[in-house]
RNA sequence: CGGGGUGUAGCUCAGUCUGGUAGAGCGCUUGGUUUGGGACCAAGAAGUCGUCGGUUCGAAUCCGGCCACCCCGACCA
């Protein structure tokens, strides 16, 4: 069998761009930083959209559209945001190219904008612009707004989906009438993303605030869904932040209250990205290639009719249409958003059934189905499972007759199994230090301060008592390239005392090497 | 911004040390034989060797400048 794919074991990172360009999701592009998400990826990304909207409809939300270019001066009006993003930003100054006959083409030097316009890294404070002028009384509120669109954040390193230079996301930005509304909606929304994440991408999640140093600029508070890789490392998947009324102040977004006073709004803001493909590949993906879960999947299922000539093919290919009919018709409910399931014939009888089969394996489709001459006599077909790769996966024998109905109980089998098996690894690659010397063993470093070689089996999530202070958290990055991804809401709640600094400790964290 | 590497056919790369008129595998096209886990045969199309300059009778190859990309750091919600 031709190896398009590095083994997991043997090298991680290259493995996954291998994934990401033999299943067809996205290359690299002539523009450094950016990348061409292709037909198959974009696909997968429009499945999450709209898993994820109907999510935000569901919970009061309406969509929107903001510029792509802000002012500098408004990033400039919060502080705090200013110096997260200033670093990373791509800025306009020009507005005019000269064409001279002779000469090459470039910018126009008298064209210059009077005031430079910043491409959107985030769009909070063009969106509290508009919102000063929606916001006049307590009955405008609470205003749940969300857009989708790309953001451009200019990263000094790059890898596809993971961190890119220009990425797709959603951003949802409310205004509330009081902290404790604008807090709900903070807690509402991560645990949208936590939905999404575990019963949408069959991808298990740690829920909770991110220690000061994680936050996001300009927040009070972050919220946030963190996943763990096969690598062991983690993936922060989404962020739900409470920003008080930063903005409100910033941008001067006061409204009357009920009894006749101004109070700034509070707001919250939240999102999750194209990145999400780079975790959905590195949660479930194996040596043979992508493996998406059903809810997920563009195509559910591929029907392969197989025969050596043309007279075998004919009956083969005439059970496919049906079976692939009958799919179809079954009845739409919630597990597959109310969309028929999606069948895809290959009639390409070109290549050589071993071909066929490994290409589907490649590109992640949950069910093929094989139907040979052998399955005809017996008015059987094959199914084979990609979450079991290989000949493994395949069940012989399955009446054509009830086929459609064990394909669909076949399909909700798979989400939940990859479900479970992610939840397995998490959990089993979780655990905690009490001293120094065994977090030390956890996070390696090697001489040259590096975190060095480790196999994909040696990184795992550590719970641990941190004594809350950023100095600490800073020292533990430096030392031993791990992060605090996260303070579980539902992790372990006794005190004890900080591993690092001996200072007293309320809770455990969670500590991970992370992307 | 530091360290390393690479630019040769659509893709992956050999050829560069030792200068002599451009190679392989995969892919593609055509025809034929095949077909239950990545088939085979035959014929064919396809490259100003990243770019600019220098040395030379002659440069993918030697020398110099420039550009781009990749990897490892630093940076990063």
């Amino acid at each position: 069998m031709a190896e398009k794919i590095t083994a997991r074991a043997k090298n991680y990172p290259e493995w996954y761009l291998n994934v990401v360009k033999e299943a067809g999701l996205a290359s690299n592009s002539d523009v450094r930083g950016c990348m061409v998400i292709k037909p198959t990826g974009y696909a997968l990304w429009e499945k999450m959209q709209r898993g994820l909207d109907k999510l935000f409809k569901d919970t009061g939300h309406v969509n929107a559209y903001f510029p792509l270019f802000i002012p500098m001066s408004y990033l400039a009006k919060e502080e705090e945001m200013a110096e997260g993003f200033a670093k990373e930003c791509a800025v306009v100054t020009h507005y005019r190219l000269k064409a001279e006959k002779g000469k090459p083409l470039h910018v126009d030097p008298t064209a210059e904008l009077e005031e430079p316009l910043i491409v959107r890294p985030t769009s909070e404070t063009i969106i509290w612009k508009s919102y000063k002028e929606w916001i006049q009384s307590y009955t405008d509120l609470p205003l749940l707004i969300n857009q989708w669109a790309n953001v451009v954040r200019w990263e000094m390193r790059t890898r596809l989906f993971l961190r890119t230079a220009e990425f797709l996301w959603q951003e949802g930005h409310t205004a509330h009438a009081n902290a404790k509304e604008a807090e709900e909606e903070t807690h509402r929304m991560v645990n949208v993303y936590r939905t999404f994440a575990e019963e949408f991408m069959a991808m298990p999640v740690l829920v909770g605030p991110k220690s000061d140093g994680q936050k996001f600029p300009g927040a009070i508070y972050t919220l946030c869904i963190e996943a763990m890789m096969q690598d062991g490392k983690a993936l922060q998947a989404g962020t739900s932040h409470f920003l008080g009324q930063n903005f409100a102040k910033a941008f001067d977004v006061k409204f009357t209250t009920q009894d006749n006073k101004k109070e700034f709004a509070w707001a919250t803001s939240w999102g999750v990205s194209t990145r999400l493909i780079g975790g959905l590949i590195m949660t479930h993906s194996d040596d043979n290639g992508l493996v998406i879960p059903p809810r997920l999947a563009p195509t559910h299922v591929v029907i392969c009719p197989l025969g050596r000539n043309e007279a075998e093919r004919a009956p083969c290919l005439a059970a496919a249409e049906k079976l692939a009919a009958e799919l179809r018709n079954l009845p739409r409910n919630e597990f597959f958003g109310y969309e028929p399931i999606a069948v895809k014939i290959d009639n390409d009888m070109k290549n050589a059934p071993g071909y066929r089969f490994a290409e589907y394996e490649l590109r992640g489709v949950p069910v093929r189905v094989e139907i040979g001459p052998k399955d005809m006599e017996k008015s059987a077909c094959v199914v084979a499972r990609r979450d079991v790769p290989g000949k493994e996966g395949k069940m012989m024998g399955i009446p054509l007759g009830g086929a459609a109905a064990h394909i669909d109980g076949l399909l909700r089998d798979i989400q939940k199994a990859l479900f479970d098996r992610a939840k397995k690894m998490r959990d089993d690659r979780t655990t905690t230090a009490n001293t120094l010397d065994e977090f030390k063993q956890l996070f390696p470093v090697n001489a040259d301060g590096e975190d060095g070689e480790l196999g994909i089996d040696a990184l795992k999530f550590v719970y641990a008592h941190w004594d809350g202070t950023r100095e600490t958290e800073d020292r533990v990055q430096k030392e031993f390239k791990a992060t605090i991804r996260c303070i579980p809401f539902d992790g372990p709640t006794e005190s004890g005392t900080c591993i690092f600094s001996g200072k007293p400790s309320a809770k455990r964290v969670v500590f991970a090497r992370a992307y």
